[in-house]
DNA sequence: GAGTGGTCTAGACCACTGT
DNA sequence: CAGTGGTCTAGACCACTCC
């Protein structure tokens, strides 16, 4: 049961920043002096600073010092916003035009962001024809949106949205990109071909984004995506919308609410 | 712009990967033939295979060959659960029975599991007691559930969670661990001492595993933790509980339901 | 035993940051 | 410029699995 001396100096860092010895911002020792106090090569020394980078522990290299990672803040995506953006369908354009498109704000910044937004009709893959129950092959429409940082150009937030053509047909406006962002957003535009949104469905999980995605993202090591399948069913029982959203896990709480009936008397 | 060998070696296995090539389960080559194949150093080679494992796309290793790594059967935990205990709090204890320790069914396993659970009572921090309102330092039941393989002794499920004893001071049996698994979980113990959970918020978001993390919860490299901070509210508005839950996020689903309000006429 | 991958070393060279 | 960390090499040695 013997340790390799990366994972011991790992672990001993590790415990150190635990404790509060070592707190969020403070410089770590240089690699070459870990390497001397261990008796270890810098290599070996290296090795387990990229550990603990890959467990979203520490920051900075580059000719930076390396340091224990601050956290950041994060933006809340909350489930309300569902019932939310439904109140407003029925309400008047002033009060919609507010509410932008869906679930794409990012909460942390203030300053303007690039919003894109992409609309193509494709045919349905047999996964996602499965889950509308359609035919695969069916035509559908798929809309991209993605927010970025215009000055860096990284990723803010990007989800991909199915609807199939089927349903939407007699509204032609709906499969036109430039009517974006559309005011009361998905809910809204799919009340005008008269469907009524009963519950949604969220469907959660994570994953290590590969090194394009890091890159896409401007992701620091050791920082999971969070991954969010909504389904969008309507009073007749029909899913008519699937989305699929991708967060960051270090800026994002996602909250989601469960109102209970009350007890029966 | 020019990208490290590993990154290029990296992108190229995974491109496969996402393409087919390399079907899940699939051997890949051997790291020496990919040194060659790419004339550079095994070194460089093998950093590459660390980079994808850590990306959650291989396993293996340790004299078994390297392969595609094949995806887990997820668990899926139903929000559509919290309703249904809720249901089950007025229903005769026959019912209830077997209706276990609320979040810890581990969905995927059979065979049997060991299910560990401590009680102790400890004084709230400040972060605890902010969230109940009551004053730091304040008596809070901790309870520690914890679900182990009996064979790997790696962890399946685990959770803590918090009560103000204030609050449960009535029913000295809700401090007994001895009475675990209680038939009907938590919401049927609060509802013992008059109290009736009016919703339920669940927050998630998702970390990277440390080393002594990865040894308990026996996690391949690249597997984020999916963590769920659960706050439960009473009709009267208090927060009576709270549950952190952590969960393997490669063999597990968070599944959550918005019931949306009908439009009104 | 042959072959695999994992650990570890010593050292060269580059890129970046700060003074 | 000095000092940092990042990339890369060549090679020794160990642990493991499979035949």
């Amino acid at each position: 049961m013997k340790r390799p001396i990366q994972l011991l100096i790992a672990d001993d860092i590790r415990t150190q920043i635990e404790s509060g010895a070592l707190p969020p911002g403070a410089a770590l020792p240089a690699i070459h002096e870990l390497a001397e106090r261990w008796s270890c090569s810098v290599g070996s020394a290296r090795t387990a600073i990229t550990l603990l980078r890959e467990q979203g522990l520490i920051s900075g290299g580059r000719g930076k010092p390396l340091m224990v990672r601050t956290q950041h803040r994060r933006a809340i995506r909350d489930s309300a916003r569902h019932q939310l953006e439904k109140d407003l369908v029925r309400r008047p354009l002033e009060e919609r035009a507010p509410v932008g498109t869906s679930e794409l704000e990012t909460g942390t910044s203030i300053h303007s962001v690039k919003f894109d937004c992409t609309y193509d009709v494709i045919r349905a893959t047999t996964n996602i024809a499965d889950r509308f129950k359609i035919p695969a092959g069916a035509k559908v429409l798929r809309r991209m949106y993605q927010t970025t940082d215009p000055d860096t150009g990284s990723w803010l937030a990007r989800s991909v949205s199915h609807i199939p053509v089927e349903l939407i047909r007699s509204n032609p406006d709906l499969m036109d990109a430039s009517n974006e962002p559309w005011p009361g957003g998905t809910q809204h535009q799919l009340s005008t071909v008269g469907i009524e949104i009963a519950r949604i469905v969220d469907e959660v999980t994570a994953q290590m984004p590969t090194t394009v995605d890091r890159q896409r993202w401007d992701l620091e090591g050791g920082v999971p995506l969070l991954r969010n399948l909504r389904t969008s069913i309507d009073t007749a029982g029909r899913v008519v919308e699937l989305s699929d959203a991708t967060y960051p896990a270090d800026r994002t709480l996602l909250r989601f609410t469960t109102p209970l009936q009350p007890w029966s008397q």
